[in-house]
DNA sequence: ACCTGTGAATAGTTTCACAGCT
DNA sequence: AGCTGTGAAACTATTCACAGGT
């Protein structure tokens, strides 16, 4: 059986995916390992393990072409796929997601908003069509909605959660403060929550402050 | 010489923290770690263990007294220290956290924004006051201003952060795609990019589907 | 000369298991 | 009976070092 690839491994992988588009972009197409990691802050010992994980992709002697490494990144990972995402909770910063034009970009359709403040949806003015939460489990399946967004309040964050699973959603980014709690197999799930970053930002600033501490690198969550 | 704490450990311990406040709010005063453990998704070792790195708490036999373990950690972790915050980027997201009063209640307070339109400055509606973006030395200064939320478009991420850093900021919450390269010692950077949170999810939901992977975990990231 | 891919070594983190306290 | 704190074991991830390719 086939390795399984960790978690922090996958997570540099799609940064390097993400990283070879803006250069192909930019019309290089030669890179090495160090090259590579001298942007993303890794070493290229780290790079070359990672890309290997996946299987042999190619050039061997020399540096990687930028093309061929994104398309094998694409395959292997499936990155090349679109999907569709929705929002839930229109105030600031989910109304904020919901008007960013950028995910289009990378394979990414916002294509639903939702509410339940029926107020709101009435005079959102947005391009992206809004409805009410309990027509998540409607909306999702018809527009075969992979990814949510979550950006409700802390005590609504576990009911909506519960809906977007049984509607059958695969992953969720949750801004709210609330954990949530839920063992459904083939769900992902990633908390990105301000106040938690500030609150592990200040712990390891005030920790730096006494004893050294490494910096620069994000965290393992939970 | 103490032994150094693991981020992903230190970032439990934020957590653990942030949720005894809820539960001392409700009430609540006695909670063993399996408890807590259960609330956040942990096994009770573990939650064990890093509160352990920080030395004995005081109550050993019978569960923890969530006050008391508060204020442990506090104490430890310099979390009771209140620290003022900006955000760079008054677009869509960075105006969303402008706007957001929910950060005072956990001890921050964001006490000024930037950004280099000055028409946006003119007519933006905020409480919080706002200043062209070649004012952060000065206000950075002047405000004692310790975290930085970053808000602007990819290109211009670099130059704002070497401002920032040069001001003396000790944390960045980055939400722009762009990675921030620094070697500065003490500072501490989280970066946030919902396409990159897409993508990662994409691939776990890709990889899912033909191998098993573990699920409901959240990235050291980079 | 410079690069990748990879086994082996090192370092780090999590889980186990149990002594000891309430 | 049920809990914590912790050394030791098991596991996981990263770094090293080098064979082999270009």
């Amino acid at each position: 059986m086939k390795k399984k690839i960790s978690l922090s491994s996958l997570n540099r992988l799609c940064q390097i995916y993400r990283f070879l588009e803006r250069m192909i972009g930019e019309g290089k197409n030669r890179i090495s390992s160090s090259e590579l990691g001298e942007f993303l802050g890794l070493a290229s010992h780290n790079v070359r393990k990672d890309i290997s994980f996946l299987g042999e992709p190619g050039s061997v002697g020399s540096g990687y072409s930028a093309s061929k490494l994104h398309d094998f990144l694409a395959e292997k990972l499936q990155l090349a796929k679109h999907r569709n995402v929705c929002v839930v909770g229109l105030g600031r910063i989910g109304s904020a997601v919901l008007a960013y034009e950028g995910f289009m970009a990378s394979g990414y359709s916002v294509v639903a908003g939702f509410d339940t403040d029926i107020n709101l949806l009435d005079t959102i003015k947005t391009p992206v069509k809004v409805y009410p939460t309990h027509m998540i489990d409607e909306i999702v399946k018809v527009k075969q909605i992979e990814l949510a967004v979550i950006a409700v309040p802390g005590d609504a964050t576990q009911n909506i959660a519960d809906r977007l699973i049984r509607a059958g959603i695969m992953g969720i980014v949750n801004f709210s403060p609330a954990i949530i709690r839920c063992r459904t197999e083939g769900l992902f799930i990633t908390n990105l929550n301000l106040i938690n970053e500030f609150t592990l930002l200040s712990a390891q600033i005030a920790l730096h402050e006494s004893q050294a501490m490494h910096f620069q690198q994000d965290v393992k969550r939970r």
